[in-house]
DNA sequence: TTCGCTCATAAGACCAGCTTATGAGGCGAT
DNA sequence: ATCGCCTCATAAGCTGGTCTTATGAGCGAA
């Protein structure tokens, strides 16, 4: 269970990455200020842990064996969402000096962030940016009180006061276990009426995701009891992949386990489980530097 | 840039999510195996190191701030990719011993195979694994040396010798940065002529993305020379996020990058890059027992 | 009051990873 | 040939972080 016992630490994975990169274990313990006699140890023990060769050394070099760049391509997953992490993070530290606050939404601060955040420190790295997460009045009171300068919101209208563009669209994917009746439902799409009477598993009231049902099945008859209530998108997915029932979850949240199969998707006919995501600024405030700039990142 | 300072152990990251799940530093530590006082100066210490109060602690529990759930989201992204890597290099570490050996295909192995062990982990705990990963043709001789026991492998047709199942799709994604011209092609996809003449960033000749693309395009005058030829995914993901030109990947490669809109997918009409993903066994040796389980998993 | 839960603090043990110093192997230029 | 430069490996010693055990304090219910 313990799995920091059977895997190598961020430390030694950035390393395989750096000798993956360098084809040298001394190159790579130079990038990462360490020294030679450190990379090859770790190196070696990152090999005792796994019980796998990663690297063929050489006098002229090191280069990765089969297995070794299979396990490069797994470490690269982990150290970018260590990335992303460390990203999101420094933001949430950052305070009143950095020269651009955001306030952003759950939704948003959670899957899309964190990946603006890389890509606009690649761009503009001297750019200090804080970050505030709420729900979509919480962003519009910190942006009305001068308090961020840019936000994030998801949801069907601009809140009051502010200035918005719609920078994507958060699109509530039906899901369902590989096992599920409905995962093989491809050519004969489930009905808004199936839709509005089958028990799901959902979000408990009051969330987004359960609002935009709601109002979509509407004039359908409604959305039937629930199958089971969660407290947070982690629990429905993971009663989704178990095959408890279908759900219905933000696309963000399921890609990866669409990719890997562990969850379908449903399609629905004739209704739109969509909601719109949004940029805004305070009325007639249009954003300018840093805020600009990562404006521009959001929308491509 | 040495992320290791910036970013908690995986250690931590799994002490947190306990936390957040059992709603107490005790119990959390109970789960991992650790004293109470041990997991309350981890956390804290994680506290310093982010720079941000992550619980509230109160005489009757610890719940996360809202800082706190932000990061414990970010983190189980981290410690997901972990528990594949823990899973993929399980069952690169196992042996002759194992009761299931799979030979794959680097793509599979790459992005499918980790997500289905982790499944088939949690259907059957006591099936141990093991993992060769090579080329199609690697692959089949494996199986028929009977050194494996089922196999995966993308492409056109099943090796000589062997009978298999399609399990799956990968598609190809012509892909460019979203500053790019053809990422506002949404209503006007681009037409076969249109790519065949166009320089792309692509894996070196002889890789199995190129080799679909190459003959996809064959009857539109074949693909023209390269923009830029790089000797791993990885390498073509980054010039294509960075702007240098459309790339053409697989579809595992960049769900990512599409969902944050690192990458966008630009549409093309009328020519199918597609390749099918094969489960294969020896020939009139249909799988049974655990290679039968994890067989089941691939198809749903 | 006492029990049972919560978390915090303190003192000491242990170990993983670092550094410096050194050696050995291969290749190419002088 | 041999010197110089690159590669990686080994050994000895320091250090710091994380663990343990022992203890205390706060809050609520029986």
């Amino acid at each position: 269970m313990p799995l920091t016992h059977r895997v190598p630490d961020l430390g030694a994975l950035e390393l395989l990455l750096a000798v993956a990169r360098h084809g040298s274990l001394g190159r790579a313990a130079r990038e990462l200020g360490i020294t030679q006699p450190a990379a090859s140890s770790r190196v070696r023990s990152m090999e005792r842990q796994l019980g796998v060769a990663l690297v063929d050394r050489s006098p002229r070099g090191s280069r990765l064996t089969e297995a070794g760049s299979l396990v490069t391509d797994w470490a690269r997953r982990i150290v970018e969402a260590a990335e992303a992490f460390d990203a999101g993070a420094q933001a949430l530290r950052g305070r009143r000096d950095s020269r651009l606050r955001v306030a952003a939404s759950m939704t948003i601060a959670e899957y899309l962030l964190p990946g603006w955040l890389i890509t606009l420190r690649a761009q503009r790295p001297d750019t200090a940016v804080s970050l505030i997460a709420g729900n979509s009045s919480a962003v519009a009171d910190r942006l009305l009180a001068g308090e961020a300068d840019l936000g994030f919101v998801e949801g069907l209208a601009v809140p009051d006061g502010l200035d918005g563009t719609v920078i994507g669209h958060d699109r509530l994917f039906v899901v369902a276990a590989p096992g599920h009746a409905w995962a093989r439902r491809r050519r004969a799409p489930v009905t808004p009426e199936e839709l509005a009477r089958t028990p799901l598993v959902l979000r408990e009231r009051g969330s987004g995701t359960r609002q935009v049902l709601d109002s979509a099945l509407s004039r359908y008859g409604g959305l039937s009891a629930p199958l089971m209530e969660l407290a947070s998108t982690t629990a429905v997915k993971a009663a989704a992949v178990s095959g408890a029932g279908p759900a219905v979850l933000s696309e963000l949240a399921v890609t990866e386990e669409l990719s890997s199969r562990r969850l379908t998707r449903v399609p629905v006919e004739g209704v739109a489980l969509e909601r719109d995501l949004r940029a805004v600024w305070p009325h007639a405030q249009r954003p300018v530097g840093p805020a600009r700039d990562l404006l521009g990142l959001t929308r491509g």
